[in-house]
RNA sequence: GCCUCUGUAGCUCAGUCGGUAGAGCAGAGGACUGAAAAUCCUCGUGUCGGUGGUUCGAUUCCGCCCGGAGGCA
């Protein structure tokens, strides 16, 4: 009855997309990406969205579907990926989960439910209003009021997280603490991680080369298009590395080599901040691509797994 | 060739009226339950260019040497 899924983390431009379709390949699976901005529509290049010649004929699922300017949360693509999951399941094949978005991933292979209530963003406007009016510390002194277990928990400078638990306070009745605990569900997968363990200096290399690459391919136009389609700069797709970069160029307020450089920062932490996220996890069996008989060694597992 | 300025953390620079030094950026580690490519927290020992001298003690003062910038010729 265990329905088996395979999935594989890792952080950016270390070879998660070719992983999961060689994976795909071998175990007759169909891959599912996870990540929170490849689910947009027209950001392909900045994304590293896979095209046609990466897929190589495996079916992917949650990649380019939501328009940019629409807000899109980790509850609505728990709801989405599981869906597509039970699916992939159904017909018999095996899903492959790809992504680095490590809250999204932990929440599709753990079965996290959200409670079922929408975002209040008139709530997290006032919330908002009264942190820059007061200071980050009056506002968590509401929090502690409400949840003083959360407020032990979050720091008070962290105001986006201060917000979105006095926000669940305020919109169930319960405290946010109460109301995460009863979040965790009974895992439904039996899966096997694979996490991408590679080489610091390695992987810095190749996000400085993969950011001249898109580039080349035109990373600047993409961002343009949507920056005169009048894409809001707060949208959550605009925050995107490498999108709110080139934004700042094309409004006049840095250089375009500088924004470039930048581009390349922002991805080598962002890669640091998806490596401290993965390696917490002690479910995840890492593999170095270094290794000459990396492909093997990831399938025998694979095979292993699925008998 | 002479004169002036300059050489301190990976980078840009403070500073020590002589008691072996500190910021910003970069970098590292961590957190993370509806914005997550977001948001937030923590972390600063380095032949103070080299070498002699003065001194109880020099990165700090003096001499010489080696780099760099500018000026005069």
């Amino acid at each position: 009855m265990q329905k088996k899924i395979i999935a594989v983390a890792g952080p950016t431009a270390s070879g998660k997309t070719a992983l999961a379709v060689e994976i795909a390949k071998r175990v007759d699976g169909e891959v599912v990406s996870c990540d929170s901005m490849q689910i947009y529509k027209y950001m392909n290049i900045g994304t590293a969205k896979p095209n046609r010649d990466e897929m190589q004929g495996v079916p992917h699922y949650m990649l380019d579907f939501v328009q940019p300017d629409k807000c899109y949360s980790v509850a609505d693509f728990v709801q989405d990926a599981r869906r597509c999951i039970n699916d992939i399941l159904k017909r018999g094949k095996v899903p492959v989960i790809a992504g680095g978005t490590g809250l999204y991933m932990d929440s599709v292979l753990n079965n996290i439910s959200f409670a079922d209530f929408d975002s209040d963003p008139m709530f997290r406007q006032q919330m908002q209003q009264l942190a820059d009016a007061k200071g980050a510390e009056e506002l968590h002194k509401l929090l502690e009021a409400a949840d003083p277990e959360a407020a032990e928990k979050i720091h008070p400078n962290n105001v986006r997280r201060v917000i979105r638990a006095l926000e669940v306070c305020n919109a169930t009745g319960k405290t946010f603490t109460q109301v995460n605990a009863e979040s965790i569900r009974e895992p439904i997968f039996d899966v096997l991680i694979f996490g991408i363990d590679i080489n610091r200096e390695k992987l810095y290399e190749r996000i400085n080369l993969r950011v001249d690459k898109m580039m080349e391919a035109g990373l600047l136009g993409e961002v343009e298009y949507l920056w005169e389609s009048g894409i809001g700069s707060d949208t959550t797709a605009m925050q995107a590395i490498g999108y709110k970069e080139l934004i700042e160029y094309l409004e006049n307020r840095c250089e375009l080599s500088d924004a470039v450089d930048k581009i390349k920062m922002e991805s080598r932490r962002y890669a640091k901040r998806q490596m401290t996220w993965f390696r917490r996890n002690k479910d995840i069996v890492w593999v170095n691509p270094d290794d000459e008989e990396f492909y093997e060694k990831v399938f025998e597992k694979c095979f292993t797994f699925l008998k």
